[in-house]
DNA sequence: TCTATTGTTGACCAATTTGGTCGCCAACAG
DNA sequence: CTGTTGGCGACCAAATTGGTCAACAATAGA
């Protein structure tokens, strides 16, 4: 039920990456692509519509990449989601309320209305920079060099 | 993103049917596709993981039908969605917590298991009784006799 | 200006999931 | 035995997912 897609998941992992970069200037697909083991053609799919969503700016030709055009402490997981996967919502009429004008009689909307609210809640209070802070923590627990560790931030076994 | 798919919204109304029904005995297949708007074949396919997971009993046959096994109050909608979408949980490895051993490195991880923990924390304190006792509390203000109201339980517009 | 580099776009594809229908079988009341 | 009712598996179409590929656009630097 109600599973993220992999533009969710990679989506968020390329993002975490631009964060860990962040201040370094432009960074290359490909790089990213590697660190996070993401197809680079795929890859180049899944960070359009960031770039649609005013998140991340692209540079073409030699020396070109791609960079967080906001910090990471005003990037919140909410707009990510958003941006990634389409409204956060169980049920289409949740998001689309005028739409659904049964809405009022319906018992079952009160209910999934509450779920969004509560994922809401928990994408909305989390920045880039949170993750980034977490991913560093985890890495200083483990005692290694950062540098060694950055390909380290799957979510799939 | 995450949508619940028909399984989840459709099997919620049919137990929100049954809830209604509560203590009226076998309740026909056919009677609640109609009151709900669900193809009879269907629903037959829907109700089965309610029965195989102890929620639902059935009776073949003349006066056949099926019912509750447990109270409205008993029933969580958590238990719900469990047995008709699977995991509660945005991504695999958090309801798989063993399969995937690098969640501990993996920072994501963390922020999934708290979605998961949100999403849980609203459907585990909604009863099917709070389902019934909601949709008659709409109908009293509709001040329309119950009968005449019953198909009007869907979500979809 | 030429060229190598890098991102952009859209066409295309296979696999999976979703949302069903249909037909036959099993159980049961009368 | 018969009619009624649910159980179940095969089957299907459409949408979504998860990509690949080739052609193109922009740009830096020689
Ligand atoms: S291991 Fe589960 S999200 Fe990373
Ligand atoms: S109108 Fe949205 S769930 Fe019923």
């Amino acid at each position: 039920m109600m599973k993220l897609s992999t533009k969710g998941r990679y989506g968020t992992r390329v993002l975490l990456d631009l964060g860990l970069h962040w201040g370094e200037g432009p960074i290359l697909l490909k790089d990213i692509a590697r660190r996070q083991e993401i197809s680079l053609p795929y890859l180049e799919h899944l960070i359009a519509p960031l770039i649609a969503g005013g998140m991340v700016k692209s540079i073409r030709g030699p020396r070109g990449g791609v960079s967080l055009l906001k910090r990471p402490e005003e990037i919140r997981l909410s707009e990510v989601i958003q941006l990634l996967e389409g409204p956060i919502a169980p049920v289409e009429c949740v998001h689309n309320p005028e739409a659904y004008p049964r809405s009022p009689l319906c018992v079952t909307h009160d209910i999934w209305d509450e779920v969004r609210r509560a994922i809401d809640g928990v994408l909305e209070s989390t920045t880039l920079q949170d993750l980034v802070d977490r991913q560093k923590q985890k890495w200083n627990l483990e005692h290694l060099p950062r540098h060694e560790k950055q390909g380290a931030t799957w979510e799939d076994a």
